[in-house]
DNA sequence: CCAGACGTTGTT
DNA sequence: GTCTGG
DNA sequence: CCAGACGTTGTT
DNA sequence: GTCTGG
């Protein structure tokens, strides 16, 4: 799974996730970041910048953007075999930063489900792995904006997921794949040998991880995606 | 060769 | 673009 | 992923 | 129920 997540730590303890990057602007704290919309990350071509990915991965030959939204996810396990995403496997892998994601929880009896949020134990930050591409809409100026405000040029990302450690298998059959911060190197690197790299995507040690019922009070915070201070319930 | 797909998740 | 199915 | 819409015509 | 927008 893995179609909603959080980015609001500091741009200091996001720049120590990977060596010589550097952010130039500050991030606005989010908390309920959605499928189509930016979301930081860094790419294997340049390490050091951060890249502002659309999520929602736009193949380069998609004739229609709206593709994205089947394509917010990627299976780790058939990577390698997808015509989709296995040239990016190989060539375009990227990082993305989160602190936090959601899982979906429906108890009896109430209509709503009730988001659970997955995070580190430390509090820091971590990194998703993803693919991206980029997209150049064929069929109008190439520097006339869509009416939705998107470009006609789009870097775009996909999530990928990976089978559920104890705690999240809990709540989902999958789990986003959180990258090891001692393969961060190697996933960003142009390494083309596929076996080798998804190595790397396996499920992130339970014991590090934690997760808290989002309570009603931040419900709406998060609903609105405003900034939120009040402390999580514990389950 | 061309034509057509290219994807995941959750829910039933 | 690249793979699969016909 | 969830939330929210789901529709058209004519008139101003 | 299903699609769209974020």
């Amino acid at each position: 799974m893995c179609g909603r997540f959080a980015l609001s730590a500091k741009t200091s303890s996001i720049e120590a996730l990977v060596p010589g990057l550097h952010i130039h602007e500050d991030l606005e704290p989010r908390y309920n970041i959605a499928p189509t919309q930016n979301i930081a990350a860094v790419t294997g071509a340049d390490p050091t910048v951060p890249a502002h990915l659309r999520w929602g991965l736009i193949p380069s030959w998609a004739k229609d953007k709206n593709i994205a939204v089947k394509m917010i996810n990627a299976r780790a396990e058939t990577l390698g075999e997808k015509p989709a995403f296995r040239n990016l496997l190989k060539r375009r892998r990227c990082l993305i930063f989160a602190d936090g994601y959601y899982e979906w929880r429906k108890y009896e009896g109430q209509k709503r489900k009730i988001p659970f949020y997955f995070k580190m134990k430390s509090g820091e930050p971590f990194t998703f792995a993803g693919l991206w591409d980029v997209w150049k809409n064929n069929e109008q100026g190439l520097f006339d904006d869509f009416e939705d405000g998107t470009a006609p040029v789009i870097s775009s990302a996909t999530n990928i997921t990976t089978s559920p450690n104890e705690l999240t298998s809990k709540f989902h059959n999958r789990m986003p794949a959180i990258i090891l911060p001692t393969d961060r190197e190697l996933w960003l690197s142009d390494e083309e040998d596929i076996n080798y790299i998804s190595e790397s995507l396996r499920p992130y040690p339970e014991e590090e991880m934690e997760t808290y019922e989002v309570s009603s009070i931040v419900n709406n915070a998060f609903n609105d995606n405003a900034a939120c201070t009040v402390p999580f319930n514990t389950i």
